[in-house]
Order: C-alpha cells, then sequence, then structure tokens
DNA sequence: TCAATGTCATACAGACTGTTCAGTAACTGT
DNA sequence: ACAGTTACTGAACAGTCTGTATGACATTGA
C-alpha cells in the first residue's frame, strides 16, 4: 500500500501552488488560503498535510536537495580523479528543469532557510569530496578544505544565482561551466586578463 | 534643524531591537509588538517611522551599505593597480562591528531581500572597478566582467557568511584575506594542493 | 462491495495588523 | 527661559490570518 492517490495528488498540488505563487508575490506575502486555493484545495486539507506554510517550503525543498543527490551521484563518482566540472554540469541541467524553485530557494525565500538547506547540502558533500579526493591523490591542501568547500560552493551558487535570473535564453549550460572550470584552474587573475604572476 | 533627538532615538532603539530580536527568533517569527516593546517604545510610535518591519528591516540594511561605501572607497582607491585585498579587508573589518547585522542579512533574513540589497550592491560596485581596471590596464577580459564580478563577490560573501556565523574566535581578518588572494592569483586547482596545470 | 481514509465546508477563538485620536511630554529656535 | 512645534503614548477599532475541530461526503485499495 504505497501512498494514497489523494494525498499524492493534493501535497503536489499545494507544492507547485507554492513554487508559483511565492515567485510571483514572495513567500511572506502568501496565505496559506492562497496556496489553497491556487491549488484548488479546501484550507482544511492544508493542514491535514503540514504544520504551515513553512514546513511544506521545507518539504518542496527537502525533496528537491534529494532528488539533486540522486542525479550527482554518478556524476561525482565520473570525476573522482580531479575537476571535471561533470557535477556542476549536472546541477545546471537540474536548475534548467526545476528553474522556478531554484529561484526561490536561491533567492532566500522564507526567511533564507530553504537557502540555508541548500548550502549546507552542497558544502557538506563538497568538503567531504575534496578531502577524499585530496588522500587518494596523496596532495595536502594548502587551505582548509571545509573553508575551501564553502568557497566553491559560493562560487557556484552564485552563478547558478544569475543563470536561473535571466530572462534572455542565456549562456548553455556547458559554456557557463568552461567558464566555472577555468576559473578554477587559473584563478580570477588570468580571468581579468592579467598574465599569471610569478 | 537637524533630527529631532526623539525621533534618532525612536529609529534606532527600533533598528537594533529588530537585529536583536531576528537574530534570536527569525524576522517571520517577529510582531511589530516584539519589537517596539524590545526597544521600549509604542507601538503606535513604529507606524509613525516604518511602514511595516520590512521597511524598518529595509531601510537599517540601507544605512549599512552606506556606512560600508563610506569605508570602502579609500581602500578601492588604493587598490587601483590589481588585487590587493584592502576592499575585502575593510569589509571584514566592517563585518566584525556589525556582526550581528551581517549575521542576518547574509541568512537571506527577510524572504533575502535585504540579502539582494547587499549582493547587488556589491556585484555592481565590483563589475564597474573590473571594467574600469581593465580599460586601466589595458588587458581585455577573458570572462564577462559581469559575471566574474557575481562570482567574485559570491566567494567573498561565502567566506564572510562562514566568518561571521563562527562562535569561537575565528582567524584574523588578514589570514581570511591572504587566503582570498591566492584562490585569486592562483585558483582553486592550486589550493587543493594540486600543482598547476598546463 | 466495503471498510478505511482523504477531502470538504463551516465554524471558532486567538493573535496580529495598520489606523485613528486625544492627551501628554520633549524638543528646537529664538 | 519661553512658546510653538513636534513626537510619543495608550487605547480602541475593524479586518485579516492562523490553527484546530467537526460531521458529512467522496475516493481509494483490497
Amino acid at each position: 500500500m504505497a501512498e494514497d492517490r489523494r494525498t499524492r495528488r493534493s501535497r503536489r498540488a499545494l507544492g507547485a501552488a507554492l513554487v508559483e505563487l511565492v515567485l510571483e508575490r514572495g513567500f511572506t506575502a502568501l496565505t496559506v488560503e492562497d496556496i489553497t486555493e491556487r491549488a484548488d484545495v479546501a484550507r482544511a486539507t492544508f493542514y491535514a498535510h503540514f504544520r504551515d506554510k513553512e514546513d511544506l517550503f521545507a518539504r518542496v525543498t527537502a525533496d528537491l536537495l534529494a532528488e539533486l543527490g540522486e542525479r550527482l551521484a554518478p556524476a561525482v563518482a565520473d570525476s573522482a580523479v580531479g575537476f571535471t566540472g561533470k557535477p556542476v554540469l549536472e546541477m545546471l541541467r537540474h536548475a534548467r528543469e526545476e528553474r522556478d524553485l531554484y529561484r526561490i530557494v536561491l533567492r532566500g525565500e522564507g526567511d533564507g532557510k530553504p537557502l540555508r538547506m541548500f548550502v549546507d547540502a552542497c558544502a557538506r558533500a563538497t568538503a567531504e569530496e575534496f578531502r577524499a579526493r585530496a588522500e587518494r591523490n596523496a596532495v595536502k591542501p594548502r587551505i582548509d578544505p571545509e573553508l575551501l568547500a564553502r568557497v566553491w560552493v559560493g562560487e557556484q551558487l552564485a552563478v547558478l544565482r544569475w543563470w536561473v535570473e535571466q530572462d534572455a535564453p542565456s549562456l548553455p549550460a556547458e559554456e557557463v561551466v568552461r567558464m566555472l572550470l577555468d576559473l578554477a584552474m587559473r584563478g580570477r587573475y588570468w580571468a581579468s586578463g592579467f598574465e599569471p604572476p610569478a
């Protein structure tokens, strides 16, 4: 007995309505009734599933993260050697499919709680990967992997934010990844147009 | 006829109360009455100054940005040549003084609106500086300055966020700046411990 | 088909919002 | 120090949203 179809229907509708409405009006401005109305569901039903709208947002985000995690797993395995850009590319693709949700999360809607869930999950995974990779290749990090992971994630998310907020059909994902890789390899100084330092 | 002392007193008290309370309970959880109570001010007075709590938060953030801008000006002038790290250092110092406010802004409290004010201001200024610098030194950026600025700011803010959230007396600001500079110059690959690529 | 379970409409108390207002206190410029 | 201006106070108001409870009804899965 998997999950009642009615339950699934309601939950999905509520989640979708939330995303739409947050994008339109912002999280705080929303009423539970706004959400149920858009989802075409009774208000009482909402409370049968979620404690409040924050709870709903948190679950939607958690689902997104779980999905992302699954999609990232093979890409991470593939880039065991070094910076291949495969995980980033996969994330960009995921973001293209779930664009609206990515937008509102990255904007910090909901007092930044979903965003923090997102950042923390990415940072944790990245730091772990950095450590493992350093060990595997027998190199000693010149900067604390924890901090390095934060920087790397911060940089990726900044780009991601920029990317999903573009209105015009923007740069293809592959192109964005190439830039990020260049930056990671050669540094910002090079990217600015200067010759690499001594 | 500057500004009435009572006005200044009330505004300041309300701003300070907001910061304290957001740090304790989060922005959404707050009531206007919570704020006025902490500030020891009548609720009616609040509405004499601000439309709602979002308005208050926005103004507090705007003031912070103005202050930061003033402090950054000389540092930016000093680093006209290249990446000296002076502006970042100055920002870290500012963040140390206004730690609580920085924390809540960077957390994305208030549906991320103050955070967006912050990010946009930094990104705009940085992009402009990049362009000017490239022109001054007659070099051609290898990556769109707009995007490069986003990345650079995203990276700085990730570090800043990490730094202001540390409980223990953390790394000195100068040390953090050194790391950021190394990263900017030599890239992440180097920081991970690998030798620079061909 | 039937028992279980989700959904619905409605109702409720309690809390918060944003506004108004008359009385009181504090401030500024002279 | 005074007078006129201006801000603060406390109280009251309707309107909105929340979270919970209820019994009737519809859909589901076995």
